[in-house]
DNA sequence: TCGTTTCCTGACCGTATGGTCAAAGTGAAG
DNA sequence: CTTCACTTTGACCATACGGTCAGGAAACGA
């Protein structure tokens, strides 16, 4: 944990400002605090003060400490599943998986947090998020899977397994996102520029178009 | 945390057995916990308990909970490092990579709980282990972008960038260990069978060869 | 057998953590 | 201004955790 500056909280306002404003300070806050140490590392104190607020004012908006981790959980799979509307309505692999690519590379890029924290979830067996597995997500696997399918029956792709294929979709964008210190640490110790962002995003849909046939 | 069985603890037998069992049984058991819990989360009461030894016995063999972590994410980085020997002595990608992704994805098999502790390692900015991502990893990887590069030179693949496909091969071959959990859930909550391992890594090792034009 | 080193372990300690609570502060409606 | 619901907060509590230690048990060499 680095002597991280303190989460940009904005006015109040109105009432229900108030009530808005300070759980989206606390939910950034969290995210960012859950990412970085894990549930069991994190604490409800770096927390609070990463939001600017006193720990007793988190447990006021929010009951316990895992409630607070059931949300941030929450709001980086729902970012996920709306960044694969892309995937449907292409009339191919290279519309379709390309696009799917590039929006889930972008969000490795701008959510980084809570991808690790989807990441540290999953490993851990998923004891709170069990169910989505097991419903949501296993229903837009599927569905995704027809599509795939449906396109290497059109013999627009090689006839691969939708599955793997899938796997390495998201081990592939995630690991920038899940492993980006250690990218940082073999980029000589400098963030990714935007330039080699752009490089890694082709190299990904290259490599993966071409895996498939595609391209 | 399901209710997992106890580590298995052979006799002690000589003085020197003694101690070379028990730390084999200890490391065997924080490695599952560390991989289940994450650093913060998991005990040393939890550890002992799992390699059937009393609290303080463990503080007998290793001084800190740390000490006991650096060595289990140790453990896997050598392995993972024996693993690429294959990468070397290769007339080209198709036998090296080829072989590589083979090693890597047994070891995602064999050693899961390894590969979640260093990638929660990684994520939580490799506070541990910096020293070897900015040492023996980074000098690892400039050998195999070498090799890479030369058979790209020499036309045995298309001109990829040899550091995202590197990246490729970590992300696609851990995440088979890391979200094996999210994998098994999406097989029905039942663990891949060893046909659905083997069609894993040949999905894996054609998808990625052919992505790179090997094949 | 005896002395010495290594190993074992229950009891204990200081600290940090998640969570509680009562009392005070504050904005808006009437 | 008064009222009332919503918000804020310092002080507090029970618990759990990493780590310590002293004394006993077991293995080994002579």
């Amino acid at each position: 944990m680095s002597g991280d500056a303190q989460i940009s909280r904005l006015k109040p306002g109105r009432r229900t400002d108030i009530r808005r404003e300070n759980e989206r300070a606390i939910l950034e806050a969290a995210e960012k605090v859950f990412a970085e140490a894990g549930f069991g590392g994190a604490t409800m104190q770096l927390i609070a003060d990463m939001a600017g607020l006193p720990k007793a004012n988190l447990h006021y908006y929010f009951a316990t400490k895992e409630d607070l981790y059931r949300r941030v959980v929450q709001q980086i799979f729902e970012i996920w599943l709306d960044a694969a509307t892309s995937f449907d309505d292409a009339p191919g692999p290279v519309e379709g998986i390309g696009s799917y690519i590039e929006a889930k590379m972008d969000i490795s890029r701008t959510h980084p947090h809570g991808s690790k924290v989807w990441a540290s979830e999953v490993m851990h067996g998923a004891p709170v998020i069990q169910d989505y597995l097991e419903t949501t997500l296993r229903d837009w696997t599927n569905g995704r899977i027809a599509v795939i399918q449906r396109w290497i029956d059109e013999g627009k792709m090689q006839p691969i397994n939708p599955r793997h294929l899938l796997y390495m979709l998201w081990a592939t964008t995630q690991h920038y996102a899940d492993f980006g210190h250690q990218i940082q640490t073999l980029n000589d110790g400098k963030p990714l520029t935007d330039k080699q962002w752009r490089e890694a995003k082709a190299s990904v849909r290259d490599m993966v178009l071409r895996g498939i046939g595609a391209i």
